[in-house]
DNA sequence: TTCGTTCCGATGCAATCGCATCGAAAAAAC
DNA sequence: GTTTTTTCGATGCGATTGCATCGGAACGAA
């Protein structure tokens, strides 16, 4: 009993057109008929796939959550010879999505961050992103650096990181300022006499 | 030739009507009428204010902004007998927003945050926010500590600040948790050795 | 008073929203 | 081949949106 076509491919088509358009427009500008246009799908196929809009929302925080967390960590297991001081910048550089490359995905994180202020639901499906960045910052952090408290210096870098996209999206900063502010930080942590990471 | 009302108090009548909204609901739960009648007004008076939302949303953003950074000055010439590096320990606490207190104001910045991502007007109206908030964080961290580079700290101490404000905002980050990170780090600043800042 | 201008609140309107429903096409069962 | 069941795309519906328009109240000048 072969379906007529894999929900679960669709679902995915789906929510790739979701951030599509809440890059484009915010997260305001996002409703079911433009969603489904750009997924190029029927709007009763999306509405089959997602009994509510936020169900829709939700799922599509969950891709882009994935999105974010597997390229972290691929970046982390991908370079394993490195020194762990480089590769704690690296995978920061990643994590803090400042390269324009990674501006979508930061407009988009950031839309779902204010949602997620007025709504219980998107907030828990934030916090398990989250959860699952600071574990692995700090078990990056407790083998890189010879730093007392690893998870201290996990949870400020992950604020940093969120700080800056902010900053950067608005213009308030370049991506050149945010990257090196981000190094001078990270140069700070193993001792003021540590060099600081490649770049 | 005088006004049957004071339209400047009504535009501002207006702003807060607007912020309430939004602290409740988030950006995208503001409709001109619920405004209205927040702000127990007739809608004709709020378009009379405003000729479109966007001219609203723009001018609430400059309310918030102007408390926000009143209310950061207010605490940095409220105390000029205070150890300097007590006086930013307050005046962070202040800036992040991140007392009960002033929960609202953090929603509905990171809710203007989100939106100027895809607004350029926004985000012109957030930068100035941000630009006065980073001078006064530069002017007072160079008096305070001996850092080389008060401009690099205080940009530093910005991001940090909303990072975790919007940590604290989706229940990644408890309040307290949040306060030890802000502190921690300016006890850092001022050589490992310095004392922290008072709470 | 009467006229003319200005300001006010209320209502109208076209567009769009999320969601429910429907007939037809396809697949499965027999 | 026929019938039954499921899945599809499309349309309908009530509600809500931002904005435009309208009649009347309030004021100053004559």
């Amino acid at each position: 009993m072969p379906k007529q076509v894999d929900h679960e491919e669709r679902r995915r088509r789906i929510a790739e057109a979701v951030c599509a358009l809440i890059d484009a427009q915010g997260l305001e500008g996002v409703s079911l008929r433009d969603v489904a246009t750009r997924a190029e799908v029927s709007m009763g196929a999306v509405q089959r796939c997602f009994r509510t809009k936020e169900e829709m929302l939700l799922f599509a925080l969950g891709h882009v959550g994935e999105r974010v967390t597997e390229r972290a960590r691929g970046r982390l297991v991908g370079s394993p010879a490195q020194s762990a001081a480089s590769t704690v910048g690296h995978v920061v550089g990643e994590l803090a999505l400042l390269r324009e490359e990674h501006r979508a995905e930061a407009r988009i994180w950031l839309s779902f961050l204010a949602a997620a202020a007025v709504n219980p639901a998107l907030a828990a499906g934030l916090r398990n992103s989250y959860a699952d960045l600071e574990g692995l910052f700090t078990r990056l952090l407790a083998e890189a650096s010879g730093a007392p408290d690893p998870e201290r210096e996990a949870r400020t870098l992950l604020a940093l990181a969120d700080g800056l996209t902010g900053h950067v999206l608005i213009g308030h900063r370049t991506t050149e300022e945010a990257e090196e502010l981000l190094h001078a930080h990270l140069a700070g942590l193993w001792g003021p006499t540590g060099a600081a990471a490649g770049r």
